[in-house]
DNA sequence: CCAGTCACG
DNA sequence: ACGTACGTGACTGGT
């Protein structure tokens, strides 16, 4: 078979991308534009050409035989952008998951080798494409060989045949070399004829053929041209021989040896996700898609006859979005190994049958997102009990790290294939939809068989890393009460927001109108990018921090420039009043249902550490460190008249999990003690005893608490502190002589993180950090902080969530009325009925407080009152 | 759809 | 030398 061969030159490609692309970075700050610009460029080659065979020639080192002919060859150049520099790592780990071929020869640029493979396969008779951004390649073109040059971008090509180079420049290939000869190359530092062009040289070029056929005819020439072209005639041949590319260079590599069989998906997947490459990644997903499903064959019951309803099936309730509290429930599916049933929601609605068999617990349901599906079908009437698998809950536990959004791309990581995502079959935006029937029900069936197939894939991994009984026992019977909590939802006072929202919006514009007055002219003060302009440039404040695209204009910048003009006080005030007005008075109002509630989502298998996140509305950021925003928090009240809420706080939680990990004992003994941790902390580091401990001091210790949890590093600590890194430092080294027990576990666990790939918390939550072996300093730092931080947070997670078990069982055992309504990381949220509020004193804080036993107490601050505002 | 900002633990 | 504190979600402006 013909092969069809492509020779790329990657530098000069990477070159090309680098410059005409923005500078993309990722979310680390690595630039991503030179490899993206080739990865498009890439693709869409593939795609076209279909080609056999592939190589990327690299330049290796600096020096090439041409020096030794001209040493200013390349002369003058720029050196290359470090912001380039730094992307060829990737490159090449880009063209490696894409198994395709790389190769340098010391000595010999890139060119040379694409000149020698392209010789030996036009011998042979393949047919050969060459990629590059530099014309020079184009003497390459022959019959069976097209060399494609980009143009402006990247993408865009233009396709230098025989044919094509005839008709532009009226030359062979070969006359390209005579054409740099004449004319140089000032890319390369090729002199060429100094005052001879592109229009000279090719009017030469036509006359005379080659260089050497415009010497032997010097004589035809005249007057100023003769004069230069005598003049220069050595310099001529020396360029014409550097643009020559060499065909006969020594590589020890074969035109066999490229063959092209396709990427290794799963490793571009990597690079693509270490780049931040979205669209890639989505695209590639949508195209894994199309791949051929195995036929199912399935049954849509019109009725439910009870004997189809086995001890042990995959349920799944379809969903037309995200919103389970609000949107439409589009049919159920049934799976068993032999058999597959869907079910449309009118049938559900019906059957007698089916809710007896769902809310008998002996049944056992395997479910995915079981909270979504309770939910859901709490609404129409349906009870759930007797959930058995969840397996969204199984995956998140296995990796914390992956999204899980879709079934489909949750069961990928299992290898399996026979769904497809709800994007393929609603469509996205303005043009989602739900499909015809058959396309529906396939659909629906789909994902139960799904649930059926990987369940016990996923239940073989929690086995394997020691998890079940954390997935089992914690996340699968949380999936419940969190459902529970969500349907209650919160009442909310909307008269109270409404008048709040009046008083707020009154003050905001009279602040806008100072600030207009103060500036002297009309601006939007939201926008950053106006504000800085008026700032920096009109009343021409100092510009302390900027941003990747302007000056910053955060808080703590106006803090710093706060004084130094009237202005920026009014600033920060109409900030902090906007944020309550828009977020948290206007974009609540939103949230409210008809119930006059809301009705959040906490996230369950959303964050990397193990925390619950919460949305829609986000019930785990409402406003309490300043007083103003505070006050929101008067529009959350009882569901009933009388009742009360109550809020019960961990006291410093993290600390404590950090005492009881690291097993330092002045830490532990400092808490077995309940001391003030802050205070201890201080008389530490200042080695000052607790009465000379001043405010400062203990604010100081305070940052210094939080940057251990965060994976303490002296800058961050010189930026929240506004001191030197060199003191920050100097408090470090302190803090850690103090409680030396935490400086080990420290080290313990970043050395753990780097043989094993992971960190794990208390109840062997886990989190993989494959950055922490990475030669980049940023990503590797940011794993070490990270390893740090997240058995802290992760295990300070799984507590609370243990107590949110036992709150709930111990509230049903006492048969209390109370009911727990929120979770914010380290604090729970009830309401209760006033002649509950007794009981709860004792019961919650010793439950809470005994959800798990520790070699450090745990402690938890009670307290109640008519709103949310008056629990303090 | 992203960047900047800011609310929480 | 490198340049950041850990984990989230919502809103606004601007492409």
């Amino acid at each position: 078979m013909a092969k069809k061969i492509l020779l790329l030159d990657g530098n000069s490609l990477a070159y090309r991308a680098f410059f005409a692309l923005p500078l993309l970075t990722n979310e680390h700050g690595i630039h991503t534009n030179a490899v993206y610009g080739f990865t498009m460029m890439l693709q869409r080659i593939l795609e076209e050409e279909q080609p056999t065979h592939m190589i990327v020639a690299f330049d290796a080192g600096k020096t090439t035989f041409r020096h030794e002919t001209f040493s200013e060859y390349k002369g003058g150049r720029q050196k290359t952008p470090p912001e380039l520099s730094e992307q060829f790592p990737y490159l090449r780990k880009l063209i490696d998951a894409y198994r395709i071929k790389r190769y340098e020869l010391p000595n010999y640029e890139a060119d040379d080798i694409i000149g020698t493979l392209s010789l030996e396969a036009e011998r042979a008779g393949d047919e050969v494409i060459v990629i590059s951004g530099d014309k020079d390649l184009t003497q390459l073109a022959s019959p069976s060989t097209t060399v494609y040059i980009t143009r402006k971008g990247i993408t865009d090509i233009e396709k230098y045949t025989v044919e094509h180079i005839k008709e532009k420049y009226g030359l062979t290939p070969e006359q390209i070399i005579d054409m740099k000869g004449l004319m140089g190359d000032a890319s390369d530092n090729i002199p060429g004829v100094p005052g001879v062009g592109e229009k000279t040289a090719l009017k030469l070029l036509a006359a005379h053929g080659t260089v050497e056929g415009v010497y032997e005819a010097i004589d035809q020439q005249k007057g100023k041209l003769k004069e230069k072209l005598e003049a220069n005639k050595d310099l001529a041949l020396i360029s014409k021989k550097l643009a020559t590319i060499e065909r006969q260079a020594p590589i020890e590599i074969a035109v066999d040896e490229l063959s092209y069989g396709g990427p290794d998906q799963d490793e571009l997947v990597k690079v693509w996700n270490e780049l931040a490459f979205k669209s890639l990644l989505e695209k590639m997903e949508y195209t894994a898609e199309e791949t051929e499903k195995e036929e199912l064959t399935f049954e849509v019951l019109s009725e439910i006859d009870a004997s189809i309803l086995e001890d042990e099936m995959a349920v799944h309730l379809e969903l037309y979005d995200e919103q389970y509290h609000t949107c439409d429930l589009l049919g159920v599916s049934l799976a068993t190994a032999e058999k597959t049933y869907v079910i449309p929601m009118d049938v559900i609605k019906e059957s007698q049958a089916f809710k007896d068999w769902f809310k008998d617990d002996t049944k056992k349901k395997y479910m995915s997102d079981s909270k979504a599906s309770t939910a859901a079908f709490f609404r129409c009437g349906v009870e759930v009990d007797g959930v058995d698998f969840d397996l969204m809950l199984g995956a998140y536990i296995v990796n914390p790290s992956l999204t899980y959004t879709d079934l489909a791309n949750i069961v990928q990581e299992y290898g399996y294939s026979e769904v497809s995502q709800n994007e393929q079959i609603y469509g996205k935006g303005a043009k989602k939809a739900v499909p015809a029937d058959a396309v529906l029900h396939e659909h629906i069936a789909r994902k139960a068989r799904t649930i059926w197939a990987v369940r016990p894939l996923v239940l073989n991994k929690l086995q394997e890393n020691e998890q079940y009984d954390l997935y089992r026992n914690l996340e699968l019977p949380l999936a419940t009460i969190l459902g529970a909590m969500e349907s209650l939802g919160v009442t909310v006072d909307k008269e109270q927001l409404l008048a709040m929202g009046e008083e707020l919006s009154g003050k905001l514009v009279k602040i806008e109108s100072e600030i207009h007055s103060l500036a002297g002219e009309e601006f939007n003060i939201n926008s950053p990018k106006q504000l800085g302009m008026v700032l920096f440039e009109k009343l021409g404040l100092p510009v302390l921090k900027k941003t990747k695209t302007g000056y910053s204009t955060a808080a703590d910048v106006l803090e710093k420039l706060n004084g130094q003009h009237e202005i920026i006080s009014h600033i920060l005030l109409y900030r902090q009043l906007g944020k309550i007005l828009s977020t948290y008075i206007e974009g609540l109002l939103k949230e409210i249902h008809e119930d006059g509630k809301v009705h959040t989502r906490f996230q369950q298998a959303l964050t990397t550490t193990g925390r619950l996140s919460s949305i829609n509305p986000n019930l785990q950021n409402i406003p309490v460190r300043l007083e103003e925003g505070r006050k929101i928090r008067k529009a959350f009240i009882p569901s009933f008249p009388g009742w009360v809420m109550v809020a019960a706080d961990y006291s410093q939680i993290e600390l404590r999990v950090l005492a009881e990990m690291s097993k330092d004992e002045r830490l532990i003994e400092a808490f077995k003690n309940d001391r003030d941790i802050h205070t201890t902390t201080a008389m530490d580091v200042f080695h000052v005893p607790a009465e000379e401990v001043t405010g400062d001091m203990r604010r100081a210790a305070k940052a210094v608490n939080f940057g251990i949890v965060y994976g303490i590093s002296d800058y961050g600590l010189s930026q929240n502190l506004n001191i030197t890194r060199k003191e920050a430092q100097a408090f470090i080294d302190r803090y850690f002589a103090s409680f030396p027990g935490v400086k080990g576990y420290m080290n313990d666990v970043v050395a753990g993180a780097k043989k094993n790939g992971f960190v794990t918390t208390l109840m062997n939550r886990r989190r993989y950090l494959p950055d922490i072996t990475s030669s980049n300093f940023n990503l590797r730092s940011f794993a070490e902080r990270t390893a740090m931080n997240t058995p802290i947070q992760g295990s300070a997670a799984d507590i609370i969530k243990k107590a949110m078990i036992d709150m709930a069982d111990a509230l049903e055992r006492e048969g209390l009325k109370t009911r727990m309504l929120l979770q914010v990381h380290d604090e729970l949220i009830f309401e209760a009925p006033p002649e509950e509020l007794e009981k709860l004193k004792e019961l919650v804080p010793q439950v809470m407080e005994h959800a798990v036993e520790l070699n450090v107490p745990l402690k938890v601050d009670f307290a109640f009152g008519d709103t949310w505002y008056d629990t303090k």
